[in-house]
DNA sequence: AACAGTGTATTATGCTACTAGTACACTAGA
DNA sequence: TCTAGTGTACTAGTAGCATAATACACTGTT
C-alpha cells in the first residue's frame, strides 16, 4: 500500500504527480531507475496497467525514459527537470491567483492572506 | 452559451463555482432570484438536470433556497455568505500551500513566487 | 540456447459519474 | 378551473477509469 488515492482524480494522474514530486524534491535523481511496472503496481496497490499508463504519460512529458527489457528511468536531461519544477510552480501560482481573482480578492489580500495562513499554521506542520 | 466548461471537472461543480463567485463578488445579492432551472440550462448550454444538480448542491450548502413553483433564491442569511467567502479563501490558500510544500518549496519561495508572478502579470489582466 | 526480468499491446469486463430525456408535482395568477 | 412557470424524480445512455488476463517483444545473464 503506498497510501490511499483520491477518488475524484484518476489514479494514473495522482501516481504521476507523486513521482513528479519525488523528482522535483530530489528524492529521485536523473538516471535513477523507477520500480518496474509490476513492482510499482504492488507497491501502490493498483493494477499494472494503471502504472503503465502513468509511465507512458511521464514518458510523453519526457520526464522518464523507458527501455524495453531494462526498466524506466528518470531522464538525464536536467534541463527538462528544471523546467518541470518551474512549470509546476508557475501553474500552481497561476491557478491560485486566478481563483482568488474570480472571487474578487485583490492582490494585496492574496499576499496578506497567504502570509497570515502560513503564520497561523506554522507550528502544525507534521500533522497526518 | 455562457462560456465553455472544462472537461476535467463536472459541469455541475463548475456551474456552482460560478454562482458562488457571483455571490461572493456581490453580483448576486441575498434574496436575489436565480434563473430558473430551464432558463439557466439554456444560458449555460447544458441540460436542465445538470443545473438542478447544481442548485441541489448549493441548497445543501445553504447558499440558495429553492421554492417549488417559485424559483431558486440566494439565501437571506448573510452570515452564511460571509462564511462562504472565508471558507473558499481558506480552502484555496490551503490547497496552494499544500501543493507547493509537496513540491519542496519553502514558505519564502511561495510568497516571493506569488509576488513575482503578480508583478510580471500585472498589466496583462483583461486578456481573453 | 535458455531464462528471468523488463516494457508493451490487446481485449474484455465492471463500475461510477455525468449527462440527457421525459414525466410528475407544486405554485401563482388569470 | 386552467395554464404557465417552476422545482423534482425517474430511467436510460454514454464515457472514462480501473481492473483483469493474456500474449508479445526486448535485454542481460547464465
Amino acid at each position: 500500500m503506498g497510501g490511499a488515492f483520491n477518488t475524484s482524480t484518476p489514479i494514473y494522474i495522482q501516481l504521476g504527480d507523486r513521482i513528479n514530486h519525488q523528482i522535483i524534491r530530489g528524492e529521485l535523481l536523473p538516471g535513477d531507475k523507477l520500480p518496474s511496472v509490476r513492482e510499482m503496481a504492488v507497491q501502490a496497490g493498483v493494477n499494472p496497467n494503471t502504472v503503465q499508463r502513468t509511465y507512458r504519460e511521464l514518458e510523453r512529458m519526457e520526464i522518464v525514459e523507458s527501455r524495453r527489457g531494462q526498466g524506466t528511468f528518470v531522464t538525464e536531461n536536467e534541463d527538462i527537470l528544471v523546467k518541470l519544477r518551474e512549470q509546476l510552480k508557475e501553474m500552481h501560482i497561476s491557478h491560485f491567483v486566478g481563483d482568488m481573482k474570480m472571487m474578487g480578492y485583490t492582490e494585496n489580500e492574496m499576499i496578506n492572506g497567504l502570509r497570515h495562513y502560513l503564520d497561523v499554521n506554522r507550528e502544525e506542520d507534521g500533522l497526518s
